[in-house]
DNA sequence: GCCGAGCCTTTTTTT
DNA sequence: AAGGCTCGGC
């Protein structure tokens, strides 16, 4: 416990500390100590008599409620911490509308599809609309549809444009489902707000101090939402920073903090510009990059530390040469130097960069952690089983219930599925109640009309063990894997014996969570454990949180967002991966630049920045030219290197465990102005 | 209905 | 490079 104290803050976190009525804006740049100043806020309204409950946190990203929830713990007296209520939008809109889904036309059940149910359920509506040979990106549609949402655009005429059509198809048929994407969470919690009062008074009255972090990031329907959720005299104060606005391409209105007073008047602003966590040399890179980004709220970061190190621009021939050097200095630093594995973090634009770098660790035995990949209840196994647990809850999830009717396979084949979804497209009914129909039954071989039965059995049975007062999900979702022989069938599956073991763990992990969740909470149920599973995407209890894991930190910048590393190395620094090739098509490429600021910003105490001249895409060499916002970086503090021709001048003579040493000193000496 | 071989595209980022 | 999808043989 570190009980909050005035003392450890700067004249301007304490003022943001001390101003807790009407509406605050504090603009905190990177490492400016943010998350201590929001939570000794928390701590502070508390000590004032403000009671913890009344407190709601927002914040977008699961991490940073994680982190913040923790702090707060920490920090506020008398474990009322607990109390304060803090989570995602998507995670506070969803508590909300399991309360009141009958108000916004949903049934308490409803399931939560993740962007690959999105997805299967729009390639089919798509084919409900398009000839076979038609080409209709299920992608392109899925960001089409994404972005009506957030913005409340009409979705046109169904009749005269496709994209239409489908976008009303798809809305339909979620709703039919009994299930929302992610952006109905959003869409139908400012609706429930903005359409019911007595629903709005009540939550307002809960809910009386609200703050929200890492405000750069909302989108206009989470500005509505807050508008709904804050009444005059305004007690809201956000946080952000417009420099780190990286989620455009998700709706994020970068209006919402440029021009905060259109929405809450009046509003206190607070700057937030002393640095805690770079040197020198990086924050002065740093600003010279994203200066060039026109419309932003001029801040000038300053550190006390002038830093010891340039900021490396390291140029090498392709991208297993950069790859290598990055293990190796790795390597070097930890055994020559003592620093520990946790020190390192590589940054990259996509997440593909981090196989090249996963092999290279791996032969140099170099302990390494990827972050949020591809979230462990995205792994087949895995969401084989959730899909059992979601059609549990909800039948009439087409989608979870279709992904299971042959899976382990029990002789219900693709025919037998495909009559069903006609018939139940034809009635306007799922697909569950399409196999429970006597008349489709008898439309089939009587062994497929076994198996349908089976089928049904093996669910209801456990439906009805799942829908029990205080049965445990753990033991039952377990003795359901048994049951359907699940396990075996993977084994049949399995290419090598390998994939039988990652699956057959994966299982267990997801058992292993069940557990715990049975053991945590006892009132939310299987609607609870399944609303974890899709809001918090990856992980759980133990190897909860990223920063505790042991190894070097391989991890995208946009995941990296708030996060701090004493080394840090930004691979790829290439035209076409930073900024995205996509982002020239789309005009996004200022919100590139910030990326790569935000990228920069993570670096305490030493930064490298490396490119390559070829690098292998899709499994063959390509050219690879600069990133043209490596000529925007300001000279002073850079010292730039062509790697491969070091290693060719040098190598040869000298022994490589003393090479670097000499090349380092080298590239200092060289680069002083 | 089941399974494997071969073809084809691909994700940029996350709730 | 690898996973998803289609097609053809069983």
């Amino acid at each position: 416990m570190k009980p909050f104290s005035f003392g450890l803050l700067n004249p301007p976190q304490r003022e943001a500390v001390k101003s807790i009525h009407g509406p605050v804006l504090i603009l905190a740049g990177a490492g400016t100590g943010k998350t201590r100043t929001v939570t000794a806020r928390i701590a502070h309204m508390v000590n004032e008599g403000i009671p913890a409950e009344n407190i709601l946190a927002v914040t977008f990203t699961n991490k940073s409620a994680t982190e913040m929830r923790e702090r707060v713990q920490d920090m506020v007296r008398d474990g009322l911490g607990k109390k304060v209520v803090l989570g995602t939008f998507h995670a506070f809109c969803c508590r909300l509308l399991r309360e009141h889904a009958e108000s916004v036309g949903y049934k308490k059940n409803f399931v939560i599809y993740s962007q690959s149910e999105q997805t299967s359920l729009l390639k089919r509506v798509i084919a409900r609309f398009c000839a076979k040979d038609e080409s209709y990106d299920p992608s392109a549609a899925q960001s089409r549809i994404s972005r009506a949402k957030n913005y409340g655009e009409s979705p046109g005429d169904p009749k005269r444009s496709l994209d239409a059509a489908v976008y009303e198809g798809y809305c339909s048929e979620l709703r039919a489902l009994n299930a929302m994407d992610f952006d109905d969470l959003l869409l139908l919690g400012v609706q429930l707000l903005e359409e019911h009062a007595d629903v709005r008074e009540r939550v307002q009255h809960r809910h009386r101090y609200v703050m929200v972090d890492e405000f750069q990031d909302t989108n206009s329907l989470q500005m509505r939402l807050l508008k709904a959720l804050v009444p005059p005299p305004f007690h809201i104060c956000v946080v952000g920073d417009d420099d780190q606005s990286i989620y455009g391409w998700r709706g994020a209105e970068i209006t919402n903090i440029t021009q905060f007073e259109d929405f809450f008047p009046n509003p206190k602003v607070i700057k937030l510009e002393e640095n805690y966590r770079s040197t020198t040399p990086i924050l002065h890179t740093a600003n010279s990059l994203i200066k060039n980004n026109a419309g932003r709220r001029p801040k000038t970061l300053w550190s006390r530390n002038p830093g010891n190190d340039l900021i490396r621009v390291l140029l090498t021939e392709d991208d297993k040469e950069e790859a290598d050097m990055i293990a190796k200095e790795i390597e070097t630093a930890k055994f020559r130097d003592g620093e520990a594995w946790e020190s390192f973090a590589v940054l990259f634009r996509t997440n593909d960069q981090s196989r090249i770098l996963e092999q290279h660790f791996r032969q140099r035995k170099i302990p390494y952690r990827v972050v949020g990949a591809r979230s462990f209840f995205d792994r087949r196994e895995v969401k084989d089983i959730i899909s059992y647990l979601a059609v549990l809850l909800n039948p009439h999830d087409d989608i979870s219930l279709l992904r299971i009717l042959n899976t382990p396979t029990r002789g219900i084949g693709t025919g037998t599925a495909d009559l069903a979804r006609e018939r139940s497209l034809e009635r306007g009914h799922s697909v569950f109640v399409a196999l429970c129909d006597p008349d489709f039954q008898r439309m089939i071989p009587a062994g497929t009309r076994t198996a349908v039965r089976g089928f049904l059995d093996l669910l209801g049975k456990y439906t009805t063990v799942a829908s029990a007062r205080g049965s445990l999900l753990g033991p039952m979702t377990e003795s359901l894997v048994g049951e359907t022989g699940y396990l075996e069938w993977l084994r049949k599956q399995a290419k090598t014996p390998d994939d039988f073991t990652n699956w057959e763990t994966g299982i267990r992990e997801l058992l292993n969570s069940l557990n715990a969740y049975d053991q945590r909470n006892r009132t939310d149920g299987l609607s609870g454990f399944l609303d974890e599973v899709s809001l918090n995407g990856d992980r759980e209890d133990d190897e909860d949180d990223i920063t505790k894991k042991k190894g070097v930190c391989l991890i995208t910048m946009h995941a990296a967002k708030g996060l701090e590393f004493p080394i840090v190395y930004l691979p790829g620094m290439e035209q076409g991966i930073l900024p995205h090739r996509r982002s020239y098509e789309e005009g996004r490429v200022d919100e590139e630049r910030r990326l790569f600021y935000v990228g920069i910003t993570r670096a305490m105490k030493k930064l490298t920045i490396s490119h390559v001249r070829w690098r292998v895409k899709w499994g063959q060499k390509q050219a690879s030219l600069p990133s043209p916002f490596l000529k925007e970086l300001d000279r002073t503090y850079l010292d730039q290197v062509d790697y491969a021709r070091h290693m060719k001048e040098t190598v040869s003579t000298e022994e490589s465990a003393s090479f670097f040493a000499g090349l380092r000193n080298m590239m200092k000496e060289s680069a002083r102005p």
